[in-house]
DNA sequence: GGTGACTGTCCGAGCAGACCGGACATTGCC
DNA sequence: GGCAATGTCCGGTCTGCTCGGACAGTCACC
């Protein structure tokens, strides 16, 4: 059965956004088309529960117990804790940005991101922490398709949408299996100017105890730094993913050589 | 109106905790006195909705959209960035652990925490990011009530449950109201092992652009070390309170003299 | 300071859809 | 292979959500 007052929930929830994080109640009502008093209740009642928070005009912004909430997830995802310990040392020693990413549906979500240098920050700051991007352009994305359950990849696949954010994007089914493959191979997958023009990343899986993956990490490079010295760069990844798969508990049964 | 349903959402959320981040629909359901119909029925919509997400055996656990609603949260929070910045130097300088917490409804939540040596990790881990605790006992809770618009006290103060941690709780409404006027004239408020023994903590209050206290700071300091330079620590975060709220766009009509 | 436009809140009748007991499918364990 | 336990599906009942409209509070502009 399907709960439709929840499903408007949602709803309700994806208007707060980066762009528009504050909402009134005739606003949002027309921006989802529900009747002003309907709309005026679901907030309420999200007010009531610490979801969303009211200002003092009686609107509304996000509300703290979705930190609260986020807290608990968060210190429930061991890698996570592994993996920013790791993430720290790649950026002091090697000076580049690094993002840590779990799929969530037919999503990317970056869940960490660590930057070097102010200098870089401005290209990349379309891809922070806390947003979505369809997986199929970005490095970390591929490898985590590459490494979903055999069975659940196809309806995923099925959801993708393929669209081009540059001329170098992944546009078609089989060019992308073809790269979730090699990926699957290799234990890394790249992303050559695919998202944005000028820069690359590389990727490399980590596994839990289970064998599964439940996230990556990538070094995301300039282009004119990167291509001269791909490999080294896939290698100092691969490792640190090892590394922090190994602190998770996985025991290295089918670990890619380089 | 009241959407049960929003409430019941709200209730489930709560089974949610760092103790227990996993729950069976069998579980929750006699948790919450609910049909497991019922139960199951929430739990799959709010999975649906990336709130909850589905284990590989049929359980839940929170989702990764709450950790994306978190961040855009924490994006529009213009004192954290600026908080945050501000506590990076004053671990660095002084070596003590300091915390950044707002209020919601009658409870402190911690939003940030940041330490200096693991030694004193152990101590203080009951306090955490992401945790909620009364707000009577601690020093930015009685910072955070003080600053509480006049006509909004009496009703926080009514729901408030004077529980004592330790000998030095203060536990009447008489007691904390005068606690609460000090800290509003002074401009800081302390914690003089009233949660932990051997534990001391100042706060200040952080003022955005409005004149309002959407946020405060604070020192944690072992009593030995806090009782001799009680009156140097105040300084040092009262400061550092109002040096956030300038960059805020606080402009200082009303601070406070040391 | 009065006036008008706008926004959030309250109300109540009506009916969509949530609720829940019970049957069914699955999984894991003796 | 059988038993126990758990998640899922189904459909009739009746709860409680929905939504138009009225009300109150706020701001801006004469």
């Amino acid at each position: 059965m399907k709960q439709h007052l929840i499903e408007k929930v949602g709803s309700v929830l994806n208007l707060f956004s980066f762009q528009r994080p504050e909402w009134g109640v005739r606003e949002a009502a027309e921006s989802l088309d529900l009747p002003k008093s309907t709309m005026g209740d679901i907030l309420l009642s999200l007010a009531d529960q610490g979801v969303l928070s009211r200002t003092s005009t009686g609107r509304y912004r996000l509300g703290w117990r979705l930190f609260e909430l986020s807290q608990v997830l968060l210190e429930h995802t061991e890698f996570c804790i592994e993996a920013r310990r790791a993430m720290h040392e790649l950026v002091e020693r090697w000076g580049e940005t690094t993002h840590l990413a779990v799929l969530d549906g037919t999503q990317v979500l970056f869940v960490e991101k660590l930057q070097a240098t102010p200098a870089t920050t401005i290209i990349l700051s379309r891809i922070s922490v806390g947003s979505r991007f369809s997986a199929h352009g970005l490095a970390v994305g591929k490898v985590l398709l590459a490494y979903q359950a055999r069975f659940s990849l196809p309806t995923v696949l099925e959801k993708l949408e393929l669209t081009a954010y540059t001329l170098n994007t992944i546009t078609t089914r089989e060019q992308l299996i073809q790269e979730l493959e090699d990926a699957r191979r290799q234990g890394y997958a790249y992303d050559r100017e695919e998202v944005t023009q000028g820069i690359c990343c590389v990727a490399a899986p980590i596994f839990d105890i289970d064998g599964r993956v439940p996230a990556a990490i990538s070094f995301c490079i300039p282009a004119y730094r990167f291509f001269p010295q791909e490999d080294h760069y896939t290698e100092i990844i691969v490792r640190a993913a090892q590394s922090i798969s190994e602190k998770l508990g996985y025991r290295a049964k089918g670990l890619h050589a380089l």
